[in-house]
DNA sequence: ACTATATACTACCTGTTTGTATTATTTTAT
DNA sequence: ATAAAATAATACAAACAGGTAGTATATAGT
């Protein structure tokens, strides 16, 4: 998230691995196979070589919160039966289902609905 | 949370550690590590010796679901910026913070007004 | 006294998260 | 050719969560 959210503030420019790390504090190879996700999944894409880097794949305004959390760590934990049943159903709850299914459907629409794009790049001071 | 769930279904009852390990699946010296820190937190009380056992030290009306998860691993996972960075607020926001909040109190909000004695114990059917 | 109960403390285990480190390979502009 | 960049695979490490296990002690009803 805060890699591309970083990247989101001037979309169209093509970003180092090197400089990434400079900005946002995190180690080299740790950012790298991020990266290496983040264009397994599409959001960004590669150019190797001299004078390579990374840029956005598509449209920011087509990237929602929710694909990136889904795609990096996965929306299960949201998803999941919170008191980790495995078979909790509106047909079969669990003792906490019909208080989370609430808290579930708001967060899941909160991070559909935000896009990269709809982010406040002038308040935001930390990335 | 599991345990007071269930106990919340009979609230008057004395509940042996012996009979919650065996309707919850926990371990003996779990289920008791976690009864000590519910009766330190005063939710529940203890009896000791023979005939004894813990039943709730105050109403089930007046246990909110946030009093109950916050004494037993804090809000902070909640509260805490999202992003991680120590200091975050509506001044001096990180990338997701007015994203977040909105979130945020939605959670709080909920677990705040659902009270113990707020569950529709007819409908589940998981503990 | 005996027995059934809770308490206290300590150590351990297993998995996950959140990274870091190492090493070697491939690609591309100049 | 060389240098600057990304790629890939693997191992390691620290912190924390979610438990389990052991052992000994205190309490109270009969």
């Amino acid at each position: 998230m805060r890699i591309l959210i970083y990247m989101a503030q001037k979309p169209e420019e093509l970003y180092t691995a090197k400089f990434l790390v400079e900005k946002l504090n995190v180690s080299d190879k740790y950012l790298r196979r991020l990266m290496t996700d983040l264009s397994k999944s599409g959001f960004i894409k590669s150019t190797q070589g001299r004078d390579g880097g990374y840029t956005f794949a598509k449209e920011i305004h087509g990237i929602s919160l929710y694909e990136v959390i889904d795609s990096v760590e996965g929306m299960n934990k949201l998803n999941d039966c919170v008191l980790g049943f495995d078979e909790c159903s509106c047909t079969n709850p669990c003792a906490m289902h019909n208080e989370w299914v609430v808290v579930r459907e708001k967060l899941n629409q909160l991070f559909t609905e935000t896009r990269l794009s709809d982010l406040d790049f002038e308040r935001i001071s930390r990335y």
